[in-house]
DNA sequence: GAGCGACCTTTTGTATACATATTATTCTAG
DNA sequence: CTAGAATAATATGTATACAAAAGGTCGCTC
């Protein structure tokens, strides 16, 4: 069964595992075999394997020398604790902006965020459409922060920290029942905002970072409230 | 040329690749490939090519679908800033501490790494040895506090930074030819960390994060000065 | 009947073969 | 002589074969 369309059988592995995981199929503990695991993907042992070892980077899974890897126990929940961290990491982003100052580039990036975030809510609208292009709009903004601020290190420890469990892939995060409260909450996001461009374009460094901190701890707030992910 | 000794070849390969690596033997942004490293390893491509996908999570490399793997720009010239991502981490982590109340072992283990070393610097003298056994408390401290925060996403995100090159707190180095400044500066980071247990005790959140952060901006103040980096 | 050890099964680690994508080279057109 | 396309060379992605170890089962001994 060789021949598949394209390269990306590791790809979809990763995707698949990683699915079940998080759908809770396995217990926490139990052993993900690699022979029935490819034969369950239609795939070789090869693709599978690194796909483990992917996951096993992102802490999924551990993994003991010769016993294989198992599905870890807590990281599921510790979905706040992911928050706090992307909270501090952008705010010493946020900081070092400010101290060392922003590229044009950098905070023209930042501000046609903010103000295409102000058009998107200006008539006070909102549907599923704009939702899409406020996260988009949001991901560019914390993404022009971390890469403007010029540190390698940071660059990398925050794409792990953002690749952790519930990171990236579904995280929409959007309460159809109560479109008003989303509403201020959305506007409230692209407020913080603005003020933290404003200090890093007033070089305040410590205000920018303690922004950026209370920015995320917002997100925290809300989590707690049953409202799911991410803003 | 099969049947080697034991199982260890992945191991092995990753170590000899990440000295080569740490030893300038490879340009930054050049490619490693895999079949000339299996040679020169004397093993087949299977056990390199994992040893590179894990260095590759360790942050040394990075990898392009299908391009292979290649010496990420070194976080070597990033000390600053893998020195600032582990203040803010320890900082978090303190502030948690203090808020959600520390554990008794937690508490236990910092006491002990504060008094240990209050004992070996009360007669003023300082040598190799005291040296050596600071370092240890040193991270025995900073362990205890990274765990005993409760959040498996921080433990593994500072795991992550304190893996870049020289990010580890045990990495301090001493100047030999100043004896008496590295001595205050050795009770200037005894003295922080005493505040620090306080703050936690006291449940003062904010302040054991602020002191936190300022106890790794000594690491940064130190390594302005331009002294060097061995121990 | 219980404890211990040998054997068998299952599973991981490594080597190698093959297919396909990428990169380098060469040849042709302008 | 330069630019671009076709082709050759190289490298990566995947599949599979084989070896060694871990885990379980059965049988032996006491």
């Amino acid at each position: 069964m060789n021949t598949k369309s394209s390269e990306r059988a590791v790809e979809s592995a990763v995707l698949q595992i990683r699915q079940w995981i998080l759908d809770g199929q396995f217990a926490t503990g139990e052993k993900i075999p690699e022979v029935p695991t490819a034969e369950r993907l239609g795939m070789s042992r090869t693709p599978v394997r690194t796909a483990l070892q992917h996951l096993a980077s992102e802490g999924l899974l551990e993994t003991s020398p010769r016993r294989g890897f198992r599905v870890t126990s807590p990281a599921l929940t510790d979905l706040e604790g992911a928050i706090e961290i992307r909270g501090v990491l952008e705010g010493l982003a946020a900081r070092k902006l400010a101290e060392q100052g922003a590229s044009d580039t950098t905070l023209k990036r930042m501000i046609d965020a903010v103000e295409e975030g102000f058009r998107l809510f200006q008539d006070g609208q909102i549907d599923q459409e704009r939702i899409l292009k406020f996260k988009s709009l949001n991901q560019s903004f914390h993404l022009a922060l971390i890469e403007g601020a010029n540190s390698p290190a940071l660059r990398q420890v925050y794409q792990q920290a953002t690749q952790l469990p519930m990171g990236s892939p579904s995280a929409v995060g959007f309460d159809s029942e109560h479109p008003e409260r989303e509403f201020r909450r959305f506007l409230r996001a692209q407020e913080h905002h603005q003020a933290i461009v404003e200090a890093i374009q007033r070089r305040q460094g410590a205000r920018a970072q303690a922004l950026m901190i209370e920015h995320a701890q917002i997100s925290l707030a809300y989590l707690s409230e049953g409202t799911p992910n991410k803003a």
